[in-house]
DNA sequence: TCAGTTATTAAAATGGTTTTAATAAGTATA
DNA sequence: TATACTTATTAAAACCATTTTAATAACTGA
């Protein structure tokens, strides 16, 4: 049977029916029953009887009624709030659990710092504790309804498996997915982290929800994530969106995947600090105290307009522009976010993106193609975590109902 | 309503299992009720009444019967071969058109070159002129199913209307899709060249029916087309696949476009012969009698291994594999088909592209996807308008089925 | 207060699909 | 050659989520 085909009978139907009050739910609430159905193109019956079914399950509830459009008044629903699923996301140096609800709100959250390597069995078992933390102290009517991983990437979302991430030695092959799935008795998806961050802002953030978008994650790295058609693009391999590793400058520096002038190598973080070390070295006697240099400091700098931060910071905005406007031809989204520390660290840099992609961009009738900084920060791979979970959950409402 | 949402009831199922059925019936022709079963995930029940249904309205025909699989033999199925849509492909110096059956092979071509500028009603009377003739000598008993149109972009998809194409002063704003409509009484549908030239190749050509496919068009100009899951992926503004115009080099040479060092700046026949102009205008006095250059005489010199022909050549190629592994990394599809003359008066350029690409791409467990040269050659676009349309018909069956 | 609008609900009708069961037409093996 | 087993097709009945129709509820504005 063919995955992309949606042939099928009744229960075909009652899935996709229930899946689209699901996501209208999530991005119209609180919404009425007549405006889910304009939404839906379903019958106004329909939806109500769907929603009475969803509200057995105590997935919806009712916040009270909407303004008279004329006539009686709506009443308005929105899926439960007391309901929450766990969002796990695993960095180079850290890992965060958090209990998130379906609103994208952080309901409660774990951090633990990760010192020195690890062992594979010892990711998973902090991972397990920190879960575990989220669970005690739970005298909540709500069940969690699922689990979503944000890992960085190779990773096999198919499988559920992190793969050999380049920062992570220790990590090879690891099916993270069945393994909390086999623990916590609970549907379980991973995705990797830029898709993750993406998803965050296409549901929860800044995005304002246009068929495709364009996320871009600038930080120590430069990853992406792509939207299309409201869904997420992985691509073949789920490597999709790593516009860190396309060429901007062919006769420009090596970088960490071997090619030449890709963008992560001219724009990054890592590129900043390692071109700053560079003047630094030359400016001072190799045996005097040198000052160790991080991506922090130098937007510090910045701050305290000391002229060469400022200029590596405006330099790396200007190849992301260059970049990202690359990534807009051949994409042509109709919303580009752009998150990680750099713009947040330098929020200058928007604008010197903003121009040159405007510039640089094919089509763009009336300037319509929108491009603004991500909202969120460090939380994104969590909130994005909790979204691909709930993707998933709404997009198999199957799993969810009875 | 949401246009992404396929909420409804039983009319919306009735239309997407007739979609299916059909979309199978094009890929895996000639088949069997069972198989297609199997294809679309439908009963067998439903599939021999949808494909009934088809026949009594022409558009199915028997093939006799397949081999045994152990039991009774199946009747195999495909789209009716006498059914045809009219095809045209509309270029910066010559119009085509043709008739074409559901199986992509084209019936019968009409041709007309265009020297000199033409106002926007003289391309309308060609056009006209040029179905007019197809529609001439017809005995035949089926009718024309629809019209599809490529053209060079930009276009408006939804509207039908060529916006103003670079290389074509005169066409701004027309509605061409709206003229033939009304004229020929016949669904309508107008793509962008590129696309439906990738779509040619798609469903007729060198692609193997991956979800996810992108195609290159290196030729006078560079553009591309993006499959993704099985369907065509426009972008915003329809501008998506533009890979002609993204920077590779940002020291490198001022492009048509406004920006420095594109795709197309460094690598199209247009910059080659520009190259080969400047090279010779050094050698020579300036004075003295010039030949003309063209990318066919460039091509006649490297087959004759003139060197600086091909050296020319084979930077081309250099720059399209980083090119074409930029686009590869940022959308990661699973098979990339290259067509137009660079690689067709070139085949060499193949090598040294799929070499860079297999080099610079940045997730190919076991170097699986595929990268190949075009089936179609300067027919590309006409038959990808067939299948523009065809797909437009397929999945709207009710506009088939009276 | 009455006419007009919008929202919700109940019961019946609809309509395409699936199920069940029967038939047709092959293959493989003894 | 007969028998058992497969696979394909077809007909009638059952199914089931949706829509339709009609009635009711609740609010606005003149």
């Amino acid at each position: 049977m063919d995955s992309i085909s949606t042939a099928g009978g009744a229960e075909v139907m009652k899935r996709q029916n229930r899946s689209s009050v699901l996501h209208v739910l999530r991005k119209e609430s609180p919404v009425s029953n007549a405006e889910m159905a304009r939404h839906t193109g379903l019958s106004v019956m329909s939806v109500s009887n769907i929603v009475k079914e969803l509200q057995a399950c105590d997935l919806v509830e009712t916040t009270g009624s909407g303004e008279s459009q004329g006539g009686r008044k709506p009443t308005l629903y929105q899926l439960h709030e007391q309901n929450w699923v766990i969002s796990v996301a695993i960095h180079v140096d850290n890992i965060q659990t958090a209990k998130i609800n379906p609103q994208g709100n952080i309901v409660q959250v774990e951090k633990k710092s990760i010192c020195g390597q690890l062992r594979q069995n010892e990711w998973a078992a902090l991972v397990c504790d920190l879960i575990d933390q989220l669970l005690e102290n739970t005298e909540d009517q709500a069940r969690p309804l699922g689990i979503g991983v944000s890992a960085p990437g190779p990773v096999d979302v198919d499988s559920g498996t992190m793969l050999h991430p380049p920062n992570i030695k220790a990590i090879e092959q690891w099916e993270v997915a069945a393994l909390l799935r086999e623990r916590y008795r609970l549907p379980v998806v991973l995705e990797r982290d830029a898709n993750a961050a993406a998803l965050a802002e296409y549901w929860f953030g800044s995005s304002e929800n246009k068929s495709s978008m364009l996320y871009v994650l600038a930080d120590q790295g430069i990853g992406g994530g792509i939207i299309f058609q409201g869904k997420m693009y992985r691509g073949f391999l789920n490597g999709a969106g790593e516009l860190g590793h396309h060429t901007i400058d062919m006769d420009g520096p090596k970088c960490s995947c071997g090619s030449y002038g890709c963008l992560e190598a001219l724009a990054s973080g890592i590129a900043m600090t390692k071109k700053a070390e560079t003047m630094q070295n030359q400016r001072e006697a190799p045996s005097s105290e040198k000052q160790q240099i991080t991506l922090e400091k130098i937007f510090q700098a910045a701050m305290a307009e000391v002229p060469l931060a400022m200029q590596l910071l405006e330099e790396s905005a200007n190849y992301l522009g260059v970049g990202i406007a690359n990534a807009a031809n051949i994409l042509n989204p109709e919303e580009i976010i752009i998150g990680g520390a750099i713009v947040h660290g330098y929020p200058a840099a928007m604008e010197t993106i903003s121009y040159l992609v405007n510039d640089r961009i094919l089509y763009n009738g009336n300037n319509s193609m929108i491009i603004k900084r991500s909202q969120f920060k460090e939380e994104a791979q969590l909130v994005g975590a909790a979204a691909v979970i709930l993707d998933h959950l709404f997009s198999n409402p199957q799993l969810l109902m009875k």
